[in-house]
DNA sequence: CAACCACGAAAAATCGATTTACCCATTTCT
DNA sequence: AGAAATGGGTAAATCGATTTTTCGTGGTTG
């Protein structure tokens, strides 16, 4: 084709220009689609663009608008099927519109959301999908309510008061999971959480709570929450166990926890559901593939990634108004990890064993 | 502090000049931190710095430069621990040098993967990790040549005549896998793989063909490769087993091999280790946690990242000489879906069970 | 026939930095 | 003492686009 050689200087407007014997604004008003243009004139640009594989500079195009064409992501992390779902939604969300996603992980650190909130700003994107690591109350929102930043927070939030959310719809995905464990007969479960993450917990907690007192109102919740980290959430819980306690269901209410209670069921040598039964918040992929397959609730990542960038592409085109509070609902999927309890070795009878 | 009303425009180069009573450019030297400056003057730039919030416009400061101080990140997909853990990594390690990272995934298309890789260049990135679909000889790599690129290959690859690359030791790897399964006395084992990704298959199945006919030279070793998806890959495996195939122990050569692997064994009601074993390349957390453990090829992924960066930073500043091929050394894990053949129902004895 | 409009395109300003060329005092060297 | 080197700065050019202003031409209108 018209491809140059690769060594030399990528050809800029103004060769365009020259090349089709026109000036610079004309060739920037092709490019642009105006419809002035004398249709002859058009052509000649359109073939000097063709001869010298000429393509507008983004950065340099951007340079004159106050809001570049740059969408910046921020996620707690990258490796989970949930965050790097999310980011692939939502860059190809990003790319429908003509705007370049700019991924960045905090790595679960409130100084690192910071820093790249910081770095952001610097690249004066349009807006920002940030997913705290905490919650909406952390030092990033205050960040970008302090530079005017336009954004969406997502995932582990309730509403905010500058910034519409989006998230899943936690409270009723946890009142589901109440009602199957209800249902198959369960009287006594337990809760794991990172207690940081408050408002998203709180919201699974009440949810579950709320619903199985409703249904059942003898029935006991013990809830176990680390506060930041995932290994002090394993060593609460082994001390959990070692006590004696017994329950015959557990309901993680995020994805490492679920680990965490699969690796203590391991060590005890119980088998779900037999022995007990677990249910987790957030699905994946191995999940289904296990024996036995292990219950989920599956957050509804299109929904999640879809509504923030609606919102967010509504504020960067000056959308007014009181910010939204958006909740997502979830599906529920009740696999083989869970069943009646009681018929395991340690249930009932069981306790010293 | 000094942090202005989020509404007005951010300080430029210009203001902090102004309110410091110097020029531009001494400013702009200032911020390089070049030391031919009045220390007087120097400190009342500060004091405007301070004063005005301002920070440098990265884009503004790279328009002069051919190359800007932004490296591309081509993944195939963000879903998995692997390469999430990888853009983490490469994340981490541009943002140590001034860079940032623009990441982006091709989502195991190899059209898209040649589209992002042209934005790439529409933003003049520095240099290009990239991490193909198929494997180094695809339309990416010609189009990197073709433009001048400056890039580094990680993962499905070999070696190539124009870029660095970097990829895991897979050959090797499969070795030891084969040494552990022979080792273990299994004499009939399916090797499970995507064709697609031609080189990398072809290395992980030759090492391990290699080093298990010389273990044993009367062993087994079938082949079950699909083309591209993992669908046609599930219906093949069926077809072989539906066959009265009964291998002892299943080499995945990939993650999602491994997963496919799984759900045939549950369909079939068959566990390991005692009804037929399984290694997988590719470890992922869960591996670790399920019942039984799932024995796994763990990459080395920080190795990876750092000497793709290694090589890629080399070249940007000018390193010349004939493009390397890194292999780094994998670890095998051999869990508990290992074990030694013939204690399962239908090895041996059955057949029409 | 002069005044007015519309059209299309060129010229110039702009975005926010960096870098080059050049200027003016001192110092240093011969 | 006169020339050359050096320190410290500034104005202006530059990067690659977009946007605003200006300009010339041809056609209408009063």
């Amino acid at each position: 084709m018209a491809r140059r050689q690769g060594q030399q200087r990528r050809a800029s407007i103004h060769d365009v220009a020259s090349h089709a014997g026109v000036s610079a604004a004309t060739v920037s008003k092709v490019m642009a689609g105006v419809t002035t243009v004398k249709s002859e004139n058009a052509q000649r640009v359109f073939d000097a663009v063709e001869l010298l594989g000429y393509r507008v500079d983004p950065l340099a195009s951007d340079m004159r608008r106050a809001k570049r064409r740059i969408i910046g992501a921020i996620m707690p992390e990258f490796e989970s099927e949930f965050f790097g779902q999310m980011v692939t939604q939502l860059e190809s969300l990003a790319e429908q519109r003509g705007y370049t996603l700019v991924a960045a992980s905090s790595r679960e650190s409130e100084a690192r959301e910071t820093e790249i909130l910081a770095r952001m700003h610097d690249w004066r994107v349009a807006g920002v999908v940030l997913a705290p690591v905490r919650n909406e109350h952390g030092p990033a929102a205050a960040f970008m309510k302090a530079n005017g930043m336009t954004g969406v927070l997502i995932d582990r939030v309730l509403s905010d008061d500058a910034f519409d959310t989006v998230s899943a719809d936690s409270a009723a995905a946890s009142a589901e999971v109440a009602r199957e464990l209800l249902g198959n007969g369960h009287r006594h479960i337990l809760v794991i959480g990172l207690g940081e993450q408050a408002a998203t917990v709180r919201a699974r907690l009440d949810g579950f709570r709320a619903t199985a007192l409703k249904l059942a109102p003898g029935v006991r919740i013990d809830v176990v929450l680390a506060e930041t980290d995932v290994e002090p959430l394993r060593a609460q819980l082994r001390d959990y166990f070692a006590k004696g306690e017994r329950p015959t269901a557990v309901y993680s209410l995020f994805l490492k926890g679920t680990l965490v209670a699969l690796s203590e069921f391991r060590r005890r040598g119980w088998h779900c559901p037999n022995d007990i039964s677990l249910v987790g918040f957030d699905d994946a992929e191995w999940m289904q593939v296990t024996w036995p397959a292990i219950a989920a609730v599956v957050q509804p990542v299109r929904q999640i990634a879809g509504h923030a960038m609606e919102a967010l592409f509504a504020r960067i085109e000056g959308g007014e108004g009181p910010p939204i509070a958006r909740l997502e609902p979830c599906k529920v999927l009740m696999r083989e990890s869970v069943g009646p309890p009681g018929n395991g070795p340690h249930s009932g009878t069981a306790r010293g064993t």
